[in-house]
DNA sequence: CCTTGTCCGTTTATTTTTTGAACTCACAAA
DNA sequence: TTTGTGAGTTCAAAAAATAAACGGACAAGG
């Protein structure tokens, strides 16, 4: 049972080293880039992805635990389960396009990218963009200025 | 030279397995964070994260060879270096606020999130949102069918 | 029954990574 | 001449990941 030990991780007050202790590991967006394509099944996760098995059970039952998954009951006798996204876990999709975005910008080949998305409200391919929630303009990295929130221990020295 | 074998990610036709290559471990997106929050020098990320310094020295090592970040001297004799993100680092932006935010709003403790982000331009608290370049429609996971692209070699059961 | 096959794991030994702690180099300052 | 600083490097020890075989519950076929 490989059981990785950073969870201290999680204890920081800080919500991307949160995220990291659940998504931070080379296979765990993998796996999660399988289930938004729609992969449920442990033996079709273990084919697909060049994983080892003690860490493919490894990574699903921490997605589990930390509720980004949801084992359902697809049989019974015996029982056996889809590995399904949660809300939670759905709430990683604008994880998952961003990084698909940046993939799609500078790490493509001359053949271009690998993957299109299609939004099917409107019809067209897109690609996602980052606005701000309040005047809905595109966000920039240098238009954006941080501050302690409620939940800050010692931000201390917020640059910038 | 602590060196990483799984470079075989870059070679894959997915933007996600290329990016994970470059971001994708427990470090490096808290390095990234540490850069959007204007850290620069060796020993100032040394001091902010629990890193290892070899693992330090790799990390900084291959993002600059990733060109997210360059290094820019600040001094000579000796020759000292800043890490500063690149245009191709910058572009990660999105990325780390989804990641932000996806913490703020599953992993935050009852005290609430430790980070404000503020836009400059219109001078609010804000929250990332991600919309479709075409209609500028908030994105949700089920709105989004993937096709295969150009780069693609063997999308295989573009399932959904 | 008996064998084979499927799915979801475990176990164990071996290899890779990461860590911790000390050490180095090049200079600057006192 | 000694102390300090920034940016590493070295190396042994510890932790994590891998590969490959093994296990257990059942279903299906003969």
């Amino acid at each position: 049972m490989p059981d990785m030990k950073w969870t201290e991780l999680e204890a920081e007050p800080c919500s991307v080293a949160r995220t990291v202790s659940v998504i931070g590991d080379r296979w765990t967006l993998l796996v999660l880039r399988e289930c938004f394509l729609g992969v449920k099944r442990f033996e079709e996760f273990q084919e697909r992805l060049a994983i080892s098995r003690p860490m493919l059970v490894d990574r699903l039952h921490k997605l589990v635990e930390a509720k980004v998954l949801k084992k359902v009951a697809y049989q019974q006798t015996p029982t056996r389960y889809d590995y399904r996204l949660t809300p939670k876990g759905l709430d990683l999709h604008p994880v998952l396009m961003a990084i698909v975005h940046w993939g799609d910008m500078h790490m493509a080949g001359k053949e271009g990218r690998p993957l299109l998305h299609r939004h099917t409200e409107c019809g067209h391919l897109f690609d996602p963009v980052t606005v701000c929630s309040e005047c809905r303009a595109a966000l920039s990295a240098r238009e954006v200025t941080v501050e302690a929130g409620p939940g800050a221990q010692d931000v201390g020295h917020a640059h910038r």
